[in-house]
DNA sequence: CTGAAAGCGCTAACAT
DNA sequence: ATGTTAGCGCTTTCAG
C-alpha cells in the first residue's frame, strides 16, 4: 500500500494539485462543488500531509530542540516535562538529546539539531568559550540557555545560583553550626568543561563565608566524595554540616552517614540543593533548596517561542529560590 | 548571513549542483581537482547539508519516535535512556512524545510521528481496540510496543507480568502470609482505556492464589488506595502483605505507614515492582520485583531498527525478573 | 568528467 | 475557478 500523496488526490479528481491545496487548506478560489469532491477523497483516502514537503516549503518545522546532559536527574526530568507541555500547547514538537555530559556528544547533537532545521534549541551546555560560541553563533537558529550559562548573546533562565547558596550557607549558620564540608565534585572538572553552576554555588559560599569568619570550611570535590567525608569528619571536631550541592550527592552522604551509625542531624547536619520530589520519601527529611524547575521549564519554551516569532526576550530571567526546612540540619 | 546549500556552492565554483554532490558524498566521476576546490569551498562557508532536503528524496529521516505515558517515573526515564544510546550509535535521533496518559494527546501524537515521517516507533500504548490498532496498521512506519501489549501485529518487548506477580505471591507465601492487599490503582480504568500491564499482573494474582487456598486477599482500586489501605488493615488481623504493582504506590504507602506508627515488617509487609533506583535511599529497604529495564530499551531500538531495515523481528519477546528479596517483607 | 533535467511532496505566484 | 510553473534543498539518471 503506497502512501498517498496530493498529486494521487488530484489524479483521482482530476483536478491540479493547486486545486487539491487549495481546498485541502481551503484557501479561496475555489468551487464549493470540487472542494467537496477533494475533501471527500482525502477523507476516504486518509491522506495526511507530509510534513516534510511542508517543512520544506514553509521553512520551518515547528520543532524545538532541548540538550540536557540527562534525564536520570529528577530535576531535568521535571524540566522537560513542563517544556514538553508548552511546547505541545503551541504545536511544537520537541527532540530531547542527551549529551551525557560529552562535549563531542554534544556538539554533534547541536550540529544534527541544526541540519534538523529545528526552529530553535533551549541547551544546557556542557561545552564554554569562544569556539564554541561562535559555532553556535554561526546559525540563525535562536537559542536559550538554562543550568550553565554562556554569554549574554543567549538569553539564559535559570535561578540564582550564588543567592542560593548564600541563603543555605547563613541558615547553616543560624543553625550554630562552626564548619561547612562542601559537597561540589564538578568543582573538579574546572577549565575542562562548562561548571558555570557550580562555579556560581561556590562564589556564593566564598562570599557569604566572609559575613561567618567564625565558620570554617573544607571544599570537597572528589569523585569518591562520601569517602572524603567520613575522612574529614575524623580530623574535626567542630559543629559540622555537610553542604551538598544537589540532593543526589545528599542522599548519598545521609545513606553513608546512617551505614556508618551517625545520627543526622544532632552528630551532623546535612543539606541538599534542588528539592527534588523523591525526598517526600527520605529519613531523614532533609533540608534543601527549593525551587521551580518547572518553571524554568515552562519559560524556556515559552521564551523560545516568542524568539522564534521575531520577539525580543530578556537575555536573563532569574526564577526564586527558596531554604526548604526540614530535619537534617 | 543566509543559509548556505549547495546551489551557493556550485555558483561559487563555477560547476553544477551534480557535481558538487559528487565530491559532497564523494561519489565517482569527478576530477580530483575539482573534488578538492568544492570541498575546500563548503568547508571554507560551513556547509552543513540540510537533513529536509536530504530525508525527503532518500525517503528516511533517521528519527525515531517513542511514546510513553510520561518521565516521571524513573523506569520509563531509565527505558529511554537506554534506548536513546542505542538511536544514537546507529546515527538514528529520537522524538520523545508523553501522552501524559491521554488517549487523545496519543493519537495526536502518533499521527504528528506518521506525519513526519519517523521511520518506525516505539509505544506504550494507553489506547486499544480495533480501531485504534486499524489507524496503527493503516501506515507502512514500524511500530514496536513496550508496556501494555496490542495484537500480535505489533512486536511487544516486555517482561512476564503474570510470572512476575506469581512469583511476588509465592514469596509471600513461604514468608508465612496469610492475607494480601493487592494495590493496583490502574485497575480501575478496565474497559476505558488500555491496562494490558496492571490485568496481566491482576490475572497473575489470581492464579497464584489458587496453589495457596489459605491465603485471602483484597484488590485495592481507588485512587486514595493509602486510605484504603488503612481502612483494611483495621478490619483483618491476619498476618499482612501489602503487594503494589509498582514502586511509587510502595513507597507512597510506607511512608503512610511511617506516619501511623507501623512497623514494617513485624506488623505488616510491603512489596514493590520495579526495583527503581532511588530505593536504594529508603529506609526500610523495599523487597520488590526487580528487572532490567535499560535492557528492555536497548533492544527496543535494536529490533525497531531490525524492522526499518526489513528484518523480520519476534512478535514477543521477554526480558527476565527476579525477587529482589530486602527487608520490608 | 561534467551538465542538464527530473523528482521527493508541498505551496505560491502567475496565467488563463 | 482552475491550470501552469517554479521553487524549497537535495539526489540521481541520463546525456554529452
Amino acid at each position: 500500500m503506497q502512501k498517498i500523496t496530493s498529486k494521487h488526490i488530484a489524479e483521482i479528481c482530476g483536478v491540479t494539485r493547486g486545486t487539491v491545496d487549495r481546498a485541502l487548506n481551503n484557501r479561496p478560489g475555489i468551487k464549493p462543488a470540487t472542494r467537496e469532491k477533494i475533501l471527500k477523497a482525502a477523507e476516504e483516502l486518509g491522506y495526511r500531509p507530509d510534513y516534510l514537503g511542508q517543512s520544506l516549503v514553509r521553512g520551518e518545522t515547528r520543532t524545538l530542540g532541548i540538550v540536557m546532559f540527562d534525564v536520570h536527574n529528577r530535576i531535568f526530568a521535571q524540566l522537560f516535562h513542563a517544556f514538553e507541555e508548552v511546547a505541545r500547547s503551541h504545536g511544537y514538537f520537541v527532540y530531547l538529546v542527551l549529551s551525557h555530559k560529552d562535549q563531542a556528544v554534544e556538539i554533534e547533537y547541536i550540529h544534527n539539531l541544526i541540519d534538523r532545521r529545528v526552529d530553535g534549541i533551549a541547551l544546557n551546555p556542557i561545552n564554554e568559550g569562544a569556539a564554541f560560541e561562535s559555532l553556535l553563533q554561526k546559525t540563525r537558529t535562536p537559542i536559550l540557555t538554562f543550568g550553565n550559562e554562556l554569554s549574554a548573546h543567549f538569553p539564559h533562565i535559570w535561578i540564582d545560583d550564588q543567592a542560593a547558596i548564600q541563603d543555605a550557607v547563613n541558615h547553616i549558620a543560624v543553625k550554630g553550626y562552626q564548619h561547612i564540608l562542601y559537597v561540589s565534585p564538578p568543582l573538579r572538572f574546572k577549565g575542562r568543561e562548562n561548571i558555570h553552576v557550580p562555579e556560581q554555588r561556590y562564589a556564593g559560599l566564598q562570599s557569604a563565608l566572609q559575613q561567618h569568619p567564625d565558620i570554617s570550611h573544607t571544599v570537597i570535590t572528589s569523585k569518591d566524595y562520601v569517602d572524603a567525608i567520613h575522612a574529614e569528619l575524623q580530623k574535626s571536631f567542630r559543629r559540622t554540616a555537610i553542604l551538598c550541592t544537589s540532593d543526589i550527592f545528599a542522599l548519598e552522604v545521609l545513606k553513608s552517614l546512617k551505614d556508618a551509625g551517625m545520627d543526622v542531624p544532632h552528630e551532623v547536619g546535612v543539606m541538599g540543593f534542588d528539592n527534588i520530589d523523591m525526598l517526600n520519601y527520605i529519613d531523614p527529611p532533609l533540608t534543601t533548596v527549593d525551587y521551580q524547575v518547572e518553571d524554568i521549564g515552562r519559560r524556556l519554551a515559552d521564551s523560545l517561542i516568542r524568539r522564534i516569532q521575531g520577539e525580543v526576550v530578556p537575555s536573563r530571567t532569574i526564577v526564586t529560590h527558596s531554604i526548604m526546612e526540614r530535619s537534617s540540619l
